[in-house]
DNA sequence: CGATCCCGCCACATT
DNA sequence: AATGTGGCGGGATCG
């Protein structure tokens, strides 16, 4: 508009200013007016705005004139004159402008005026912060463009990072949904959570040594972390699941690269990331050489970034005088805590409601699956605490949104149950003592960890004791603590273990569901040891961890390499890299494969849709792919795999382990129900994780953070609602024995098929073994019925599960994938490719054992993001 | 001169 | 094939 004013007006106009001629020239310009298109002379000068619009209006008409002039000229400094005094001339319609246009030269200001970060302000000028939910706002961005005077592809920088960050979301072509910050918390938590798996390490690393790491630093990124190839996806929250689809394509660095840089601030204690080190972190390359060329493309990259956050008033930059000298860094400004808000608001608060509700649609999808009720029902029973479901299931009302919606929801789903496989590690390590894992996370930990506590009494967790993995064993045994502390163990014995790594099982879309419950209990709570465990974790990086965990956690953190004795030879290893990475999520492919065959009980409604939450979840946020792929197998060990085929394969035991089997398949079916029951789980319906279960394992994540998730298991009471997950894990809870039969049982159920019990688990990767100690079975009793049990988040074990029937798991996590991967092949057959959902936390590094992964990977990814595909159909109409 | 980062070519995806 | 998306990096500006 102005351009065209100016025109019309430069020429007429006096220009005022002397450069008389340049201006002529620009004003002659009459080309440009033809950019500044339309709207402008739809809107015509108009007027009488407020003095903002008309700068904005001018400012971006400007710019193409400006820029025209400004090449040629630009000398003075436009700005200064122009506003001071230009105007005189100029008439009315445009102070600003006239300025501008006279100035031409001086405007053009510069490029600040131009600035992606000023654009981007503009662009969230033009939507509330906190939009009702009711009322959705659609962005179009050849609207937005031409308004803001840009280009479109300016507004695909800005998108692309407001996406990642869940502000907005893409609807369809051209069109991208507005949410606003309402979830913003939520996804940050999230991302921290991811963030601290796949770079709680590193990150403390840094911290400690800052400097040195660059150098280092690739090489220990790549150690600790895997790689992620590529990187999934952090969060996954993408609630593109639809996306997943897309995301297909190239994977939309920009997103990614946004998430993981925020998550770089989160997770770092100072809360200051430089931009080297960013970059570096960010090239996923697994190579460690990168090129100059690559790192410089990153760091451009993390400007364009950057201007946005610091737009949203998340960032903001800063040097940081190194021995080097300074470096360009920036400093994290936005919320730390923000779970509090999340988790809290469940029952009352505001904030969650708001979420929630309106906006996304993406609780719905739970509800579904679950039915509400039980739900709901069910995440009571896992925290207790939590109000957080509350907040979800609001949300889910919506039907009627589309994908979209539920993507969101998934989305924040998704970072529920990271959170909540967070809050369990958090959890089940202060029950256990454990702290496990931590190590790692060290730090972050701190802040997030900490916070959150989750009553444990939820769980009740025993700790188990696990032991000797630790790590594993935590798991499992938290998991199911809380039914039975009994002793696990069974667990220690089963070494099987990842440790870290929890995976997350997505069988079922309850589980989904359930972990999302979860998560926000124990997000929010977390842990109230939470400083406990915090400090625990510190130590236990430093390795001193509390109990016996605390020895494997150093292990693994220390080097991963570094087995840990105990257990499982496999896992060990694993482990390490699992730690290292985050979770996995585990799909189980076979729900694709077999869908619904299975209905597991009663829950048949749910599946699909409940599938498509758990895509969401996961796969969304993080990445859709990542789920897809991954999933399968890997989780488990290969040993334990084989094992596990040997025995499963067919003939799963009677009884329970049948079930388990079956469940496992039927889980990954569509349905993902399973129940489960049989065995002594009497109360559960699953587990997710086998392994890991409970939320020993997870909390070995704790240190991990949100990773880590153990498994959940749901009380059958639950899970007869709920669809379910199953896995094989599961069992016990209730039953006393389980625990530590717990465990084992879980392992059993994998066991049956395969090793399982030792197996895998994933534990988390710190995981942290949580000693059985003591049991809590009381507790449990409690609860029995009610289905939450404890949830552990289950997740993890899934996978192992998984892998039973053949797919697996994937997890992204990795981990276990990695550890397993051969035996996917076996697998396979059955599961569809299990999907990976690396992506989450994928990052790139992460991975360490890529190779599993990349192994299914490739494969997986598309598959995954077709199964994905389906997923979602099939949620959507659940029938 | 190094830090920033605008700009827009061009490839790939989707329609 | 057209159009939407978005990777990417040259090279201009800033400080």
């Amino acid at each position: 508009e102005n351009i065209f004013d100016r025109s019309r007006m430069a020429p007429k106009t006096p220009i005022k200013s002397e450069p008389v001629d340049l201006s002529k020239q620009k004003g002659c310009t009459p080309e440009r007016n033809p950019i500044t298109p339309v709207k402008l002379v739809d809107r015509p000068q108009p007027d009488p705005w407020t003095p903002t619009a008309n700068l904005k209006m001018l400012v971006s008409a400007a710019s193409p004139d400006m820029r025209d002039r400004e090449k040629k000229k630009e000398l003075f400094r436009p700005i200064e004159n122009s506003e001071q005094s230009d105007t005189p001339d100029s008439l009315q319609y445009d102070m600003v402008d006239d300025s501008t246009v006279d100035e031409f030269e001086k405007q053009r200001p510069s490029r600040k005026q131009k600035s992606l970060g000023l654009l981007c302000q503009k662009f969230l000028a033009r939507y509330p912060s906190y939009p009702l939910s009711t009322e959705k706002t659609t962005i179009s961005l050849d609207e937005v463009a031409s308004i803001l005077g840009v280009e479109r592809r300016r507004i695909y920088d800005i998108v692309n990072v407001l996406e990642s960050l869940h502000l907005v979301s893409r609807v369809a072509k051209n069109q991208y949904c507005w949410h606003g910050r309402h979830n913003l918390s939520q996804t940050l938590k999230m991302l921290q959570e991811a963030g601290e798996l796949q770079y709680g390490e590193l990150m403390t690393f840094f911290h400690q040594k800052e400097q040195d790491l660059e150098c280092k630093f690739g090489e220990r990124k790549k150690e600790t972390i895997p790689n992620s190839q590529d990187g999934p996806l952090l969060d996954f929250s993408e609630p593109d699941c639809t996306s997943a689809s897309a995301n297909s394509r190239k994977d939309k660095s920009l997103r990614i690269m946004s998430q993981k840089f925020v998550m770089l601030f989160l997770v770092s204690k100072t809360k200051i990331v430089t931009l080297d080190i960013a970059a570096k972190i960010l090239i996923e390359e697994t190579q460690d050489t990168v090129d100059y060329s690559k790192f410089k493309t990153k760091v451009r990259r993390l400007y364009d970034i950057a201007n946005v956050l610091t737009s949203l008033g998340l960032i903001k930059k800063v040097h940081v005088t190194e021995e080097r000298g300074r470096k360009p860094a920036f400093k994290w400004i936005g919320p730390v805590e923000f779970p509090g808000k999340t988790d809290e608001p469940r029952g009352h608060s505001p904030t969650s409601d708001l979420l929630p509700g309106t906006q996304r649609g993406a609780c719905a999808p739970y509800q579904i699956c679950a039915t509400g009720k039980q739900k709901f029902t069910r995440h009571s029973s896992f925290n207790t605490a939590q109000p957080c479901e509350e907040t979800i299931r609001k949300v889910s009302s919506e039907p009627s949104s589309p994908r979209q919606e539920r993507q969101d929801e998934y989305c924040s789903k998704m970072i529920n149950l990271a959170a909540v496989c967070r809050q369990k590690i958090e959890e089940d390590t202060r029950n256990s003592g454990i702290t496990s894992h931590l190590s790692l996370l060290p730090v972050s930990g701190d802040s997030d960890f900490c916070v959150n506590s989750l009553p444990q009494a939820v769980f009740p967790v025993v700790q188990a004791d696990v032991p000797s993995l630790s790590l594993s064993n935590g798991i499992s045994s938290q998991a199911l603590h809380r039914s039975t502390p009994a002793t696990s163990k069974t667990e220690n014995e089963k070494p099987a273990l990842l440790p870290n790594q929890p995976f997350l099982c997505f069988p079922s879309s309850s589980l989904f569901m359930l972990c999302g419950g979860l998560q926000e209990n124990n997000l929010r709570e977390t842990l109230p040891t939470a400083g406990d465990v915090g400090n625990r974790s510190a130590e236990a990086q430093a390795a001193v961890p509390p109990a016996t965990c605390q020895k494997r956690s150093s292990h693994k953190c220390a080097s991963p390499a570094a087995p840990v004795d105990d257990e499982e030879p496999a896992t060990k290893r694993q482990t390490m890299e699992q730690s290292d990475v985050p979770l996995s999520l585990v799909i189980p492919k076979k729900a694709f494969e077999s869908p619904k065959a299975e209905p597991a009980p009663g829950s048949g409604c749910a599946s699909p849709i409940h599938l498509e939450a758990f895509h969401l979840d996961l796969a969304s946020p993080i990445a859709p792919e990542a789920a897809d792929k991954e999933s399968t197998k890997p989780s488990y060990s290969q040993e334990q795999e084989k094992q596990s085929h040997n025995k499963d394969p067919d003939e799963p035991s009677p009884g329970k382990e049948h079930i388990s089997k079956e469940n496992a398949k039927q889980s990954f079916l569509p349905q993902y129900l399973y129940v489960q029951p049989t065995a002594g789980l009497s109360g559960f319906n699953f587990l997710f994780s086998a392994n890991q279960a409970p939320g020993a394992i997870s909390l070995a994540a704790s240190p991990l953070p949100s990773l880590s998730i153990p498994c959940v298991m749901v009380p059958s009471a639950a899970l007869a609602s709920f669809p379910l997950v199953c896995s094989s894990a599961i069992t016990s809870p209730i039953s006393p024995a389980s625990d530590g039969s717990f465990s084992t049982a879980t392992s059993m159920n994998y066991s049956m098929s395969g090793l399982a019990s030792t197996t895998p688990v994933f534990v988390g990767t710190t995981a942290v073994v949580t000693p059985k100690v003591s049991p809590l079975p009381s507790v449990d009793p409690q609860q029995p019925a009610h289905p939450a049990l404890h949830l552990s988040p289950v997740l993890t074990r899934s996978c192992g599960a998984v892998k039973l029937d053949s797919p697996v798991c994937m997890g992204h996590p990795v981990t276990l994938l990695k550890l397993q991967q051969p035996s996917s092949a076996p697998l396979t057959p059955k599961s569809i490719r299990p999907a990976r959902h690396e992506a989450f936390f994928k990052t790139p590094g992460t991975l360490g054992d890529p190779v599993a992964w990349k192994k299914n990977e490739g494969n997986q990814t598309r598959i995954a993001s077709s199964v994905q595909r389906r997923l979602e159909i099939s949620s959507t109409s659940p029938d």
